[in-house]
RNA sequence: GCUGGAAUAGCUCAGUCGGUAGAGCACUUCACUCGUAAUGAAGGGGUCGAGGGUUCGAGUCCCUUUUCCAGCUCCA
């Protein structure tokens, strides 16, 4: 057969040459960091056979999926050290993930003192150097071997696979573990592994199921990859919004005022309303947005036709007694109100569209376990806007929310850090009788409204992924999601196109043939929840924010107190300006104040003494290039208030 | 909501076998009036998250509860 290798090179083997052979006669070198093979694209493992032509990869312990094999075995050889540690331990599911891998256990929950010792096994596993042999069995068997060694979780697995499928397991001395593979050829090959954590998961994800443990861990090609890895995890931990933000008094929270409320400190709140000042500025000037106010909580009855009563009962808090016709409720979303805002006059078909925007201060009754830091609150400020479009207007106006949502997050310099969804619809949810199903309408309309959404996405040049049953049950939806520092993903932005609810409450206007039409709407956000935004800044920047959204921009340094009076004129200066500046007057050393403000993440402070009051400069030292030099007063206040205005993001130049 | 961990000065944390509450930073006062990442000295500060229990005696052991953290689950 011929085996055609990745430099585009070919040879001939004998049938039934196993990769492993086959990478042993291409390199040495390369047969000890092998991991798998790549057989015309497909990750197969080692000791694969081949019998006919293809194309063929090694798979290096360097490459991703090599690292997954690593850390896939590195997964079985815990569970093993697990058994022999914890035999009463039933194992379950162990994969490797982005950046290690998990095994779930049904076991008593394991402390730090357990996973060392785990670790300790796992040494010694890895140690004696057992070969991982790989077996098949038919389905039959299959079970009954796992029914002897007493594993009631992978009999169940072995059960639920599909009648043809080939069932696999791998033996390491005595450790039988069923598993599709690949893995390495043996222990001996993980050369840097940590175990991380261990927490509670379910069994299939599953709260109504088993309660299992889980361990995760991580395993790396070299010990220095371990080791950059495990700095770096440091590294997320000080960036991390919920501990960075309250060591700079952006937020705090209280005990005694409850879960999920945090409080805005000055500084945060500096932050949040230069934001909000000005989306509420470019939404009016340059988007065709009208604003409006409306209440934070109305009668049950409003929340009855909008149908959240009967859905979204749980998530609400409610004002009373929910029996009592005139219990209130606070709004968990602003639709309704701004829909009787529209509906407060009657509109012609030349009025359309109308894009009311809302600063929504929204309440949201989350399980007490799902609240973290800014990211996920109970009460919340969202920049929220509802389109009435006529439907010869919805690709157009869908599309300039999509480019507004851009625009901000290119502002804000996120929008590299950002994916974008197109939710969709089921289509398996349509086979379903009708009163069963999820989603309204018909299949044929929705991938009419999808193929919208699509060319949109397309036009406006983002890249994205198609998201199958992530849609709202009323139409398919735009979201545009971030990660923190953890990885784990939430909504930043969302533009939903919904043809329904206008139905719902009645809403209307009046076409050029003088009847009355049922209208569109567009739920969106612009900048989307102010908190979580802002969480997602100081993620990001590592507090070191673009100048014009620091809460304060400048501090002056008078080198002693003799100077305070040169530096109030300074300050004077730069306030009327619209820069906030602060003075430290206080009695130090210009030292320890340089590294106070340092710390505190200026972008800018300007010291000034006996050389730069007789001269009428300041001399400027900033967080992106250090020292400056001397200026004049006046061109600081210019260079400033232009990169302000600008919302510049300045790079960092000079290492300090 | 679930599982686990945690809560001690404003902050970061120590506190051994159950026996008088500790440090650094911060804060206050005083001295120093200083040129690009920490001047020195003195002082004040605690219902040990809250409630209950065991004990001669509880920061420490037990129970309940609140909040925070990690991970699940949930997110119309």
């Amino acid at each position: 057969m011929k085996i055609t290798l990745k430099d585009g090179s070919s040879k001939e083997y004998a049938a039934g040459t196993s990769i492993i052979d086959i990478a042993k006669d291409i390199s040495e070198g390369l047969a000890r960091v092998a991991c798998a093979g790549r057989i015309d694209g497909e990750v197969k493992d080692l000791r694969t056979t081949l019998d006919t032509d293809c194309t063929l990869e090694i798979v290096t312990a360097t490459e991703p999926d090599g690292l997954r094999v690593i850390r896939h075995t590195a997964s079985h050889v815990m569970a093993q050290a697990v058994k022999n540690l914890f035999p009463g331990a039933k194992v379950t599911i162990g994969p490797a993930i982005d950046d290690g891998f998990y095994y779930d256990f049904d076991a008593d929950p394991f402390s730090r003192e357990d996973l060392d010792a785990i670790e300790a096994e796992m040494k010694k596993i890895i140690k004696e150097g057992h070969p991982l042999e790989r077996f098949e069995l038919p389905r039959e068997e299959a079970i009954k071997l796992m029914e002897e060694k007493g594993e009631p979780y992978k009999v169940e697995l072995i059960k639920d696979l599909p009648e043809d499928a080939t069932i696999s397991f791998y033996d390491q001395g005595g450790f039988v573990d069923l598993c599709a593979g690949p893995h390495l050829m043996s222990t001996k090959g993980i050369k840097a592994y940590k175990l991380i954590s261990s927490s509670m998961a379910y069994w299939r994800g599953d709260s109504n199921k088993a309660r299992l443990q889980r361990i995760y861990g991580t395993a790396y090609n070299k010990k220095e990859e371990l080791e950059a890895h495990l700095k770096r995890l440091e590294e997320i931990k000080l960036r991390d919004h919920n501990r960075l933000g309250r060591e700079m008094k952006l937020f705090t929270t209280v005990d005694v005022i409850g879960q999920g409320l945090p409080l805005l400190a000055p500084r945060g709140t500096k932050m949040v309303m230069k934001m909000q000042r000005w989306i509420e500025d470019i939404e009016e000037k340059e988007w065709g947005y009208v604003r409006t106010k409306t209440p934070l909580m109305a009668k049950s009855d409003l929340y009855k036709i909008s149908g959240h009563w009967d859905h979204y009962l749980d998530g609400m808090f409610l004002l009373g007694d929910p029996q009592d016709p005139d219990c209130m409720a606070l709004r968990p979303m602003t639709c309704p109100f701004q829909y009787y805002v529209y509906m407060n006059e009657q509109h012609s078909y030349r009025d359309l569209p109308i894009r009311l925007a809302e600063t929504s201060t929204l309440f949201r009754n989350e399980d007490s376990g799902e609240m973290h830091g800014l990211t996920r609150v109970r009460q919340f400020t969202i920049s929220e806007g509802h389109l009435i479009v006529r439907p010869d207007q919805m690709v157009e106006e869908v599309k300039r929310c999509l480019q507004l949502a851009k625009h901000v997050l290119t502002t804000l310099g996120l929008e590299g850090e950002v994916t974008y969804h197109l939710s969709k619809c089921d289509p398996e949810d349509f086979k379903k009788p009708e009163n069963e199903r999820k989603y309204i309408d018909t299949l044929e309309k929705w991938e009419q409204v999808e193929q919208h959404l699509r060319d949109i996405l397309n036009e406006v040049g983002v890249s994205y992924t198609e998201d199958v049953g992530e849609a709202a049950f009323y139409g398919p939806k735009i979201d545009i999601n971030a990660k923190n520092v953890y990885g784990k993903e939430d909504t930043m932005i969302t533009i939903q196109w919904d043809e329904m609810i206008a139905e719902k409450f009645g809403m209307y206007y009046i076409d050029e043939n003088g009847d009355k039409v049922r209208p569109f709407i567009i739920h969106r956000t612009s900048l989307g929840c102010y908190e979580r935004t802002l969480a997602w800044l100081i993620e990001f920047y590592a507090g070191k924010f673009p100048t014009w959204l620091c809460p304060e921009q400048v501090r002056i340094l008078p080198i002693s107190e003799k100077y305070a009076d040169y530096a109030e004129k300074v300050r004077k200066a730069l306030a009327s300006a619209d820069v906030d500046v602060t003075v430290d007057n206080r009695s130090e050393k210009i030292g320890f104040k340089i590294r106070e403000a340092r710390m505190d993440r200026l972008p800018y402070m300007l010291i000034v003494g006996e050389n730069e009051e007789a001269a009428g400069t300041v001399s400027v030292r900033s967080r992106f290039a250090g020292d400056e030099g001397a200026k004049s007063l006046d061109d600081f206040i210019a260079q400033i208030t232009e990169e302000i205005r600008t919302k510049a993001i300045r790079k960092e130049e000079a290492a300090e």
